[in-house]
DNA sequence: TTGTAGGCGTTATCAT
DNA sequence: ATGATAACGCCTACAA
């Protein structure tokens, strides 16, 4: 055809400039600066580059100037709901702002997360997002976090802080939303409230665990926490044990989704009604939730507006400025199993299989 | 401390060389063939890196040696169970390989597919992935992965051939899956089994169909095939007409699991039950299918199976090798929406949770 | 408005 | 076994 490719490789800026008759800095310039450049010289260099399908090395252009307009997303379980929603939130953003996402999935591993963390200076990204519910503050992870902070890396974590000078957080507002879901139970009329958490020691339990303890403390009530290890199944049997244990428990605060429905076959299996003789909560809207049966009642922020301020904080660590916009606040969702607040109007089922928020 | 740092930046490969006292030379071969190098100077060389905290530049490296290390993984919905759950096994065997993963999320947009593959050259990656049930063979797209392909980047397709000269496919199965399913109904009973696709013109529906009507046309059964977009909501609508308009269906094999409760809620709204008026087979494994009530049969090849079989096309792409291994086979999981084949026997609930598989 | 030249950090070639 | 040197493709003072 046009008898391009002469030359083994791919076209570069000097082949473009070459074509179009012009020197390099010009090519340069158009990509970067189009305004510094005659309409003509602009037309003709355009037209070799399209000529010769030239598209611009990342890695020089990398190499040149430092930045590489890639984040790392490094997620606890890229296989759960919310995280896939979020990962969607955040690459829309990502490309929006002509940036690449870099997917690592730990799989629950810590070990993997300070693997990860420690290969990534070499990898050559501009930031970090580390949007895990396990635990995140190891001596290991923290000096490698640390590490990455002190090469200028902005590190931001979304559920509570690393522990690390430096590093950012995008608050997943977990705190909040356990504390009022807890009260909205407590309000209705619950007597005894248990927390069902992914794993004791991770951040993302601290967070529910504190919310929940807040609450709890306001009416006196004591604290019942359980730990369902992110897993259907192993919940279906911590929730199982307790209400084989403990018959008082009428009202549970889940963490995430599948937990939620192994603590919801639990209680089928037992004949105990939902939500009647046990409601229940979840500290995670995602769509599943309204298409399940029972449908799923939540409190949680909504993950657009999670991601959304996200980010923010990530804007603002790259260019220095100080963050802007609050951190969304969790909103509840009456479903099925918690039909809102203890106002006789409420009791009725939600008006459409969606849910009604408030 | 060490008085590090001195110099601006990170610490390059020529830092590491005067604090050793060797060459550059050196240093790099200690990184990529240490057998070459002595072990005394190898170790002056490691400690010298470590105590510089240095890390080699991956844009300089790639930049030199042409190849990133990375692979794109262009997923169609990366929200859907199904897409995360492929996500994670990808990104595990990159990382097992020591190359990274770049996710591009198209959140079903076609225009977005053709903008992420124009913009991937210049990205700098060593391969790409498109694992999207949206259409795939629009001219646009078409071209777009044909200049890929022309750049000597393999680019690989999971859901049949995207009409492209030269691109790979690691087939998900979804033909057979789909034929099976189809037999298994009409084996079992059923007199009119209908299709529920995501999107009628997507390469999905395509190999759904495929083996749908390859099934059907065995006992000579009419098609009868709807659109439920990949939502819940509209699947329910879909189905809810179709039961209406034609009640005589008893049997729908469905594309995806959300879709698939769509169906159910559609069946449950209109007082029919399951499976023994309607019996549904979702062509999708995904733990979730074991965990909501009433447990979602299906047939599908397994996610990791898919995966590692993409990963084994991939390699071959990237080695030049032919490649090695044979797709996986769908296997049944026999749950509650329909029972398994009509042998007495089965009629049973499962003999648990989570199903048999066959 | 456009061009010249140097260097970003690495690997490969060729010597020693 | 180790070193010197030249690219890889791009951006950016600085000069014209």
């Amino acid at each position: 055809m046009t008898g391009r490719d002469a030359t083994a490789g791919a076209a570069t800026i000097l082949d473009v400039a070459r074509l179009a008759g012009v020197s390099r800095t010009t090519v340069s310039r158009v990509l970067n600066e189009p305004e510094r450049v005659t309409a003509a010289t602009l037309d003709r260099v355009n037209d070799a580059a399209a000529r010769l399908n030239y598209h611009p090395s990342a890695a020089a252009r990398t190499l040149r100037i430092g930045r590489t307009g890639t984040i790392a997303l490094i997620v606890g379980d890229i296989a759960q709901p919310f995280h896939g929603a979020l990962a969607q939130v955040i690459a829309a953003a990502a490309e929006a702002r002509g940036m690449t996402v870099a997917l690592h999935d730990l799989a629950h591993s810590q070990g993997r997360l300070v693997r990860v963390l420690e290969k990534l200076p070499s990898q050559g990204i501009d930031a970090a997002i580390i949007a895990t519910a396990d635990p995140i503050d190891s001596p290991e992870a923290q000096s490698a976090i640390a590490a990455l902070v002190r090469q200028g890396i902005p590190v931001l974590t979304t559920m509570g802080t690393s522990g690390v000078e430096g590093a950012h957080v995008a608050d997943s507002g977990h705190l909040d939303s356990a504390a009022r879901a807890t009260a909205e139970l407590i309000d209705s009329g619950a007597r005894s409230v248990a927390l069902l958490v992914g794993r004791a020691d991770g951040t993302h339990a601290d967070k529910l665990r504190l919310g929940y303890e807040r609450a709890l403390r306001r009416v006196g009530a004591p604290a019942i926490e359980i730990d369902g290890g992110y897993d259907f199944e192993l919940s279906r049997q911590a929730v199982t044990a307790l209400l084989r244990e403990r018959p008082a428990v009428d009202a549970l605060v889940v963490g995430t989704l599948p937990m939620a429905l192994g603590a919801l076959r639990a209680a089928e299996d037992l004949g105990i009604p939902v939500p009647r003789a046990l409601a229940l909560i979840a500290c995670e809207e995602v769509p599943l939730a309204a298409q399940v049966r029972p449908a799923v009642s939540t409190v949680c922020i909504d993950v657009g507006a999670n991601g959304a301020q996200i980010m923010r904080v990530l804007d603002a660590a790259l260019t220095g400025d100080a963050p802007t916009g609050d951190p969304a606040t969790p909103v509840a969702v009456y479903r099925e199993t918690f039909v809102g607040p203890a106002h006789p109007k409420h009791s009725a089922a939600a008006s459409e299989s969606t849910g009604r928020s408030v």
